[in-house]
DNA sequence: AATGAATGAGACTTCATTCAT
DNA sequence: CATGAATGAAGTCTCATTCAT
């Protein structure tokens, strides 16, 4: 049947409504995209705390108003920039470290590996020590990792919240010295060392974990620059 | 001998200047008392960000330029501010464990005592938090107890930075916990042993020493209010 | 006459141009209410001052430009909100005082009325009192009243001009003076009296005229919530 | 007994605090006349609404910050203003009225002068009216007038509140009136029969005091410009 | 007509710092 | 050493308006 005059308009405006949603929606995604990749120069280039709204505007070549209808602050968007870097680097960890099976050594990895990222990209890693909030694959993937350990019985501690916040926080302390200086050749390895056990591993395991070849990262993490 | 004219003269310039110099030092001592008790009360208030050094004048009955005379920045007056309620805590706790013979004990009540404080002050537990740099009685008080661990041979870690690192950490990480919302009650107990097995204690001696009393303080620290 | 195809043509364009046209019109009304009861809502819950265009394209559930295609400013908006209420009042009145065919009774009335209302809707009144343009039966129903007044010989006021500023400047203040807290019991009375008199009627006239009863309003005026 | 040392300083010391608050006085005051000032000629020159915080620290020199010490707002500034102006033209027409005996003969001449002063200063009513709060000058004198002429007699209206609220408010219109154009050559003269007759007065004596010669302001008004 | 993302002029406001007294 | 008025750079943020779809 050949659409009515009434029919027609009425298909129109649908169209028109779904492409003009469509359009909307995309729009949007590049704009907040653009302004993500302009943040990520400016704080490489002037740290977490000294950009002001301007720089990121003049950077992503956006209006003022348009930077409010994103973010309300220089500080949500620190967040929103670290968080993104933060996931970036969990995913190009997963992918060197998915196929293992043994969950320490997955663990152990995944520990070192964010350690080498802090310690060989010193913006990143001041980058991230400032902020409190973690991308959600952090947490997602600390979390599962845990776990399996745990239900593996080769980790033995009690209490989640406070396994996860000794190794989160052991490990911000760790970054936070890398900020201040070089570390020693051991530092990683003993921090490593020191969670694991912790964590309840036994002594021997974790030296035999921690003697194992640590794989370089073949798709290298997004960096702030 | 008696004192000759000259010598007297000589005697009574000198007291002079001294009674100018003690009144002047007199005078900085009442005013910086009056400003950092000030301080305690606008950081309770207002918490550590948001003061500005007009609320400290204000507070402190002092004018805008004597400010200045003291501190230069907010910051200035807030690292001050903390390490002084931070050092008065451990005074306060080495009260308690000083008398300690036993190098885990002394370190497990320690932090369990921090804990405590953080947990059942939030002001003082926000305020600890926030600041980066710790009193100096903290970090050598720290650095004595972890040493004597493991000169007893009760703590096996390997690297003393690694090692402070992995206790502050975790404290630092639990306090920011509690800033969130309460914990549980088991919490403060499960980050203690994990902090102790990870620096190389054995399961049965921490399930041991942490089933031991832990005192009260007797020396109520310092709040921030 | 049989219609012609030419003539039938131009018919049904015209019928088809109608029912575009009567679509249109509806639709545009249907719109144009929408934002009208929108800031009815927004105006009260606001006030006539602190509203946005945001808030009215929000609480209407049109797009910006939508809005813009009706008012072209909060200002305008709110001028037409007020005049849309005040007229609706001035015909609640009517309906009351239409009957009376003392020319002093009905002014008296709508004075008063009008005073109830903007006592017993602080809404309203607030409303009212901020916009200087009144709707236009006000103006309509207020200048009747002083010409069949000063028809009928009762009152005396020289300068029609100076008689309409004597009542509207009276009555706006006398609401400025209800925004600021509750009025004295008698005082819709007293300044009803004193724009009586003002206006030529003696004493005695007007106190009896005030001990008349007062009709309520049986069609409920419009309000702002 | 010649003062010691120590009484000298202890005397120096407060001649200096002395010293120290009535310089610091005097320098806000200057300062604030400085604003005043400015701010007559910059509202003389665009309007009560136009001007911006910006307009005002260029006219009277002084830095933003220094316009903060002394007024939040614009608005703020604007009702100093017109407080100040309207205060400043009661007292020109005290200068004038305060000898006649006749309470409402000072009635009458007041009103007249002020709306005299109205029709020939368009900028000053412009300003006056846009302003709601009157100089504190307004109200007392006001007030003071409708006491006496209620006490001698001559006066009958019932509420001090509604009597001041229709002076007021017709004052308030017929200036707002003024602003809209050229008012005919009796509309002051009958809006302030209108006033007096609405406050009790009988229209015989209404018509004889505004019969009598009205004064001219010697000590002219200050006006903004 | 309706949509709504983007715009950017045009303000506002804070607050660290100075300095004459 | 204390005072506090004045400073003004450095930021913030709003919101009316446009325009491509």
């Amino acid at each position: 049947m050949k659409p009515t005059l009434a029919s027609q308009a009425a298909t129109r405006t649908e169209e028109d409504t779904d492409h003009r949603t469509r359009v909307g929606r995309e729009r949007r995604e590049r704009t907040q995209a653009r302004i993500i990749e302009a943040a990520l120069r400016v704080f490489a280039e002037k740290g977490p705390d000294a950009p002001i709204i301007d720089d990121f505007i003049k950077a992503a070549g956006v209006a003022r108003g348009t930077f409010y209808n994103y973010y309300q602050s220089t500080e949500e968007l620190l967040e929103a920039t670290a968080k993104w870097l933060q996931d970036d680097l969990i995913v190009s960890i997963e992918a060197e470290i998915g196929s293992l099976d043994d969950p320490v050594e997955r663990l152990s990895s995944g520990i070192q590996l964010w350690l080498r990222k802090a310690r060989t990209d010193a913006a990143w890693c001041a980058f991230s020590v400032r902020v409190r909030r973690h991308g959600g694959l952090v947490e997602q993937q600390l979390g599962a990792a845990l776990k399996a350990g745990r239900e593996a019985g080769v980790l033995t501690f009690t209490g989640a919240d406070a396994a996860r916040d000794l190794v989160v926080g052991a490990l911000r302390e760790a970054m936070f010295r890398m900020t201040e200086g070089r570390v020693s050749a051991t530092y990683p390895r003993d921090i490593t060392r020191l969670i694991l056990i912790g964590l309840g591993l036994d002594a021997r395991s974790a030296d035999e974990v921690l003697g194992r070849p640590l794989p370089r990262l073949r798709r290298a993490a997004r960096t702030i620059a």
